[in-house]
DNA sequence: AGCACGCCGACT
DNA sequence: GTCGGCGTGCTC
């Protein structure tokens, strides 16, 4: 630690706080002083604020009108590690501190003490009488002496009365006891029998708990195909972690896969672990937030967010489906919880396991490059195998207008039926139609807010905004051309397939799978659960089946539309279709019988579509990294979106202009910039969005010039400038 | 982020 | 005449 770290009542302190004033604000140490790190209260105009002690002071403010800081709060300082953590993510992504604070202390009641609760202990004395009612009292507090209940919870246990309770406290039986209402976790038991790990899997399981042991920083690429054991090789790493008396945390991609995921926690580890989503209840998150800080959660399974929590002593980070784009922060503090994640395990001196059957190029080149370790798992678990793949050329199959289903996937999922195996069929866009055109003037229908197209959702019997999420009745008279009944819905949608398919097979059971047409996530899984359990002939779904999720009756999966993600000018694009197809084709013959994956396309001599079906996956990347390199972009150059957004697009523009025209520090550093052009999006909500792109050379600080070139701009009105480090969507 | 101060339109 | 619109500026 470098500087002061105690400060005595009056000493000039400077505090940051989450208010939005990129700078530090000057107090005096309370009573009894602080400690650099330290969660206090400060006064700040009218109200009073959370803050951290940074350090001293910094003088350059009158010392006749500094106000002293109101009390330290009951909390774990923030640890130096957790604040050159939130320093080096600021600079990286260039993010005000006071966001990065408040991203680190996003769980309610930091500031009051903490809750308690009153419960109920065994007294001195014993009761003058004993009834039959108070011995059950009694006899429930001796069988669970290890916890304690309040009055309610012993009196429904016992079934007595609550006035049986509260006469055993008068007689001094019991006595009342304020314990603080945020419990430690239950313990984790590493020693616990795992799964029983093939010799493949046991090898991986070795080596990653070696790293693990080791105390030290190291990243792990621990790539394996869907159903080859993933997750139960990395939590026999996160058992040794546990039994290094470390703290763990696993991030996944989808909060809708965390309950399956710690149904196998708790029969690794024998208890539940802490949760961190943003679906957790205000209580939840601040008994993780707390908990997390006095190191008595030993486990934290989250969303990205949870890697801004005040860990104790951090000393493994699982980033499960480490590709996945989730991981991508899209607002407000734009990060990468995958980058992240590596940064703040070098902070603290801990190892990463970055899990994925199709890792991202960037984690593949580091892998290459020997940055990242790498361990493969080879085999599939008990003797599935991955798929014969297969390409359907859509130019020589014969379909009716309307229909997606081709010839040859019909009778593909007809033997199916008839051997009473499942068929999934893949088609990654919600609701029923995509496009709703008028056939006498050619109007397609679009959101009045933003740039894209109204997207028909039959159940709904509604056009829906996939941007901003507004609908409108589908319009019977075209609103453009006033010409009546000639609106007509064009492309195919998952509802639409669906349609379909239930015409071809009248008699097979179809489950449609999409977030839509569930009204909660607990109820999309029991759906899952059923078809699992063989309670559907053919399952049609959107993106959300492509992850993990196990049909054990699932042989046959079809691709409707291969090359959508192939389309527009994404640098991402073809590596997103490698992976969402390897990830779709994955879903068949997980048990004993073997699959098949068509992949219906107009193409099938892409490069990519014949990356996927011939599974040279080493060679797709091979091909791919050159390519990027050749070109100069991520991961072998480095690049910057600036977003500028308005309501008043001529302002956006002559904002995004200036910008061009005053592009000294970004040329002082060899960066080329293009732009303003309009966004992908290029309206949201209303607001008309600009994107200029910068791209460097490996090595330059960008943060740096980028810094200096946006720092002497005013944004005046409601315009709003974001800069996006390493954008996920280029053009 | 809040909250105050401050300068121009429609109201009891 | 004033109530109130939200633009600009400040908070140790």
């Amino acid at each position: 630690m470098s500087g002061q770290d105690f400060f005595h009542q009056g000493d000039r302190v400077a505090v940051l706080t989450a208010q939005p004033l990129d700078r530090l604000l000057d107090y005096r140490a309370p009573e009894g002083g602080c400690f650099r790190g330290a969660f206090v209260e400060v006064p700040l105009g009218p109200r009073k604020v959370l803050g951290v002690i940074w350090g001293a002071g910094g003088g350059g403010f009158d010392s006749a009108k500094l106000r002293s800081v109101i009390r330290v709060l009951d909390l774990a300082p923030m640890r130096e590690e957790m604040r050159q953590f939130l320093t080096r993510a600021a600079d990286y992504t260039l993010t005000p501190m006071s966001l990065m604070l408040r991203l680190a202390t996003r769980a309610p009641g930091l500031s009051d003490p903490p809750s308690m609760r009153k419960v109920l202990r065994l007294g001195d004395s014993a009761p003058e009488r004993m009834t039959e009612a108070r011995a059950r009292v009694l006899t429930v507090m001796e069988d669970f002496s290890a916890l304690a209940f309040t009055a309610k919870e012993l009196s429904d246990l016992a079934e007595v009365t609550p006035s049986v309770v509260k006469g055993l406290v008068k007689q001094g039986a019991l006595r009342e006891e304020e314990t603080p209402r945020d419990l430690p976790y239950p313990p984790l038991d590493p020693a616990r029998p795992g799964k029983k790990l093939t010799e493949d899997q046991a090898a991986a399981a070795a080596t990653l708990a070696k790293a693990v042991q080791s105390g030290s920083y190291g990243t792990t690429l621990l790539k394996g195909v869907t159903g080859s054991g993933k997750t139960e090789v990395y939590l026999e790493a996160v058992a040794a972690c546990l039994r290094s008396g470390r703290q763990a945390l696993v991030l996944l991609p989808e909060i809708a896969l965390t309950a399956e995921f710690l149904k196998r926690v708790e029969q690794r580890f024998g208890a539940t672990p802490a949760e961190w989503h943003s679906g957790a209840t205000m209580t939840e998150r601040r008994r993780v937030w707390r908990m997390v800080g006095q190191g008595s959660a030993q486990l934290v399974i989250g969303a990205r967010s949870a890697l801004f929590l005040p860990f104790r002593d951090l000393g493994l980070i699982i980033v499960d489906e480490e590709h996945d784009t989730a991981y991508k922060q899209e607002e407000g503090v734009l990060y990468n919880a995958r980058d992240m994640a590596v940064l703040r395990a070098v902070m603290c001196s801990a190892q990463v396991v970055l899990a994925s059957a199709t890792p991202s190029l960037e984690t593949w080149v580091n892998a290459e490059a020997g940055k990242y370790k790498r361990v493969d798992l080879k085999a599939r678990f008990g003797t599935a195998v991955l798929p014969t793949m297969r390409a359907v050329d859509m130019r020589s199959e014969a379909l009716a207008p309307s229909t997606w289903i081709s010839p040859t996937l019909k009778q593909a999922m007809t033997l199916r039926l008839e051997r009473g195996e499942q068929s999934l069929l893949f088609l990654n866009r919600r609701g029923f139609a995509p496009v709703t055109i008028c056939r006498a003037c050619g109007t397609q229908v679009a959101c009045d807010n933003c740039d894209a197209r109204m997207v028909e959702h039959r159940f709904l019997k509604r056009l829906m905004c996939h941007q901003c999420g507004e609908t409108k009745p589908v319009p019977e008279v075209c609103p453009s051309c006033q010409v009546e009944g000639k609106m007509a819905p064009v492309g195919p949608g998952i509802e639409r397939l669906g349609e379909e398919a239930a015409a071809l097979f009248p008699e097979a059971r179809i489950a449609v799978l999409s977030s839509d047409l569930f009204g909660s996530a607990r109820a999309l899984k029991a759906r899952i659960e059923e078809i699992a359990a063989g309670e559907a002939d053919i399952v049609l779904g959107t993106q959300l089946v492509a992850k993990g999720h196990n049909f054990p009756l699932l042989t046959l999966v079809g691709v409707i539309d291969a090359d959508l993600g192939l389309q527009g000018s994404d640098l991402r694009a073809g590596e997103r279709t490698f992976q969402l197809m390897r990830q779709v084709a994955g879903r068949a013959g997980r048990a004993e019988r073997p699959g098949e994956a068509l992949l219906q396309t107009f193409q099938p001599e892409h490069p990519v579509i014949l990356a996927i079906l011939s599974g040279d996956e080493e060679e797709f990347w091979r091909a791919e990294a050159e390519e990027r390199r050749a070109a100069g972009v991520p991961p072998f150059g480095r690049m910057a979106g600036i977003i500028l957004s308005g309501s008043d697009l001529a302002q956006v523009f002559d904002l995004g202009n200036a910008l061009a025209r005053n592009d000294g520090p970004l040329r002082q550093v060899g960066a080329q910039l293009f732009g303003p052009a309009p966004a992908p999006i290029a309206r949201v909500r209303g607001r008309h969005r600009v994107r200029l792109l910068v791209k460097a050379e490996k090595g330059v600080a960008l943060q740096e010039a980028l810094a200096r070139w946006v720092q002497p701009f005013r944004m005046k009105g409601d315009l709003r400038l974001s800069i996006d480090i390493d954008p996920q969507n280029f053009f």
